[in-house]
DNA sequence: CGCATCGTTGATCAATTTCAATGCCGGTGG
DNA sequence: CCACCGGCATTGAAATTGATCAACGATGCG
């Protein structure tokens, strides 16, 4: 169905960097390149690591037995995603291009005795992750497509846009039917969204990849509510 | 809209019970009742507590601007609710019926120093929380009413629901208004769908509240994609 | 008893899904 | 170099679903 023929980040060369901490005490930092399509881990994996997002794009879902699939996130650069329930992941996780992460020890999260300052900085990660997922939630439950879609591109604007001369670009690398699972819709309704979005002059699609926000103000109405 | 004339818990009598920790530090247990209808905390309110449902239920919800809203969350026993994202509260938070809480400090969740077993129960609850958006991400995004409530129904099943007989009892506290925000529906929807569920023999209504489980797995086949 | 709030049901309508076809582009192999 | 193929994006037409508007019933409370 979705199916990315996934292979395992573990065969990939992961570029280990140890490093000290200030108190002294050691920590390893694992920097792990993960290439489009590869996966981190999957449901039901024992959690050993959190990641943090350096470059690139994650992609967190839950797949049903049916076929169905959410996407829970994206994780774009300076998440950290992996967070665990009990000892497994709750998630699959893949990357949608080429991405890089640091995983830290999930002992990290859980235990402040190794390197209180990550401990803390990785459970404020946790709780802005609550945050994030409750803005989600809002995406999620307006209820026109329209309203979705532009929330979901403001989102992207403000996290990964670039200024464009008197424009914001914004690099849609994740497919159309990875928004539509995001955002509780089909490939065609997005698609068409988008479209109607570029004929009233709101976007510009370079490639489908590649959007041009033209008028930001038009687009945060839209956002909203009629 | 959606007013309940929301008076501050504050002005509750709260159960104050100090408490003195294993390894000798005071920890500050505060049992709070909070009335149907109060409101324990708004969105923007500085964060100093996270609350441990121990009876009752909790009621989290975001309100656009405009007036709407959407359930992010209902806080049943055993649920710790109010994780903060920097200093703030990001949702409201009023009980839909007599509820009692267990206040913590904020300090003892960013903090291990005052008690470690408590911060480490504290951020498991949030972990567990993330688990549970994600439980919540599934539900939403189902295409049909059906399957949310289905899904709605058995999860509340599974958290609060009595054996009755060969039966499962299940204690509807909050509003259909409440079950719409939280699935996304409209009032009309979840009453409809109710009443057909009904009228399949999968359920009974003692009272609009009251709800009997009258074929589990049936209800189960509702809760996905036909 | 009357009012207010909540729950239920009905009819209509707009929106999205669904089904189907076509276009687009990069990669691959002859 | 070019034709073909596969995956993705887009567009069209039809069908379905849930939202909306409206009315009525039930329930609890002063």
């Amino acid at each position: 169905m979705y199916l990315t023929l996934a292979t395992t980040a573990e065969a990939d060369d992961g570029i280990v960097q140890p490093d000290f901490h200030a108190r002294g005490q050691q920590t390893h930092k694992l920097y792990q390149r993960v290439q489009s399509g590869r996966h981190l881990f999957l449901e039901g994996d024992e959690a050993r690591h959190v990641y943090e997002v350096q470059r690139g794009i994650l992609r967190l879902a839950r797949v049903m037995e049916n076929g169905r699939r959410q996407i829970v996130a994206f994780g774009l650069p300076g998440d950290v995603v992996g967070f665990p329930a009990g000892d497994l992941h709750h998630t699959d996780c893949d990357a949608i291009c080429d991405t890089v992460v640091l995983a830290h020890s999930r002992r990290a999260l859980e235990n402040s005795d190794m390197d209180r300052d990550l401990h803390h900085r990785l459970m404020q990660a946790a709780l802005k992750e609550i945050c994030a997922m409750q803005d989600h939630f809002m995406m999620l439950s307006s209820r026109s497509a329209a309203e979705k879609i532009a929330s979901f591109l403001l989102t992207l604007a403000d996290r990964t846009g670039q200024a464009c001369g008197p424009y914001v670009s914004v690099d849609l690398a994740m497919r159309r039917v990875d928004i539509a699972d995001f955002l509780g819709l089909t490939t065609e309704t997005v698609c068409r969204t988008i479209t109607q979005f570029r004929k009233d002059g709101l976007i510009a699609l370079d490639t489908a990849q590649k959007v041009i926000i033209r008028d930001l103000d038009a687009l945060r109405h839209r956002a909203e509510p009629a």
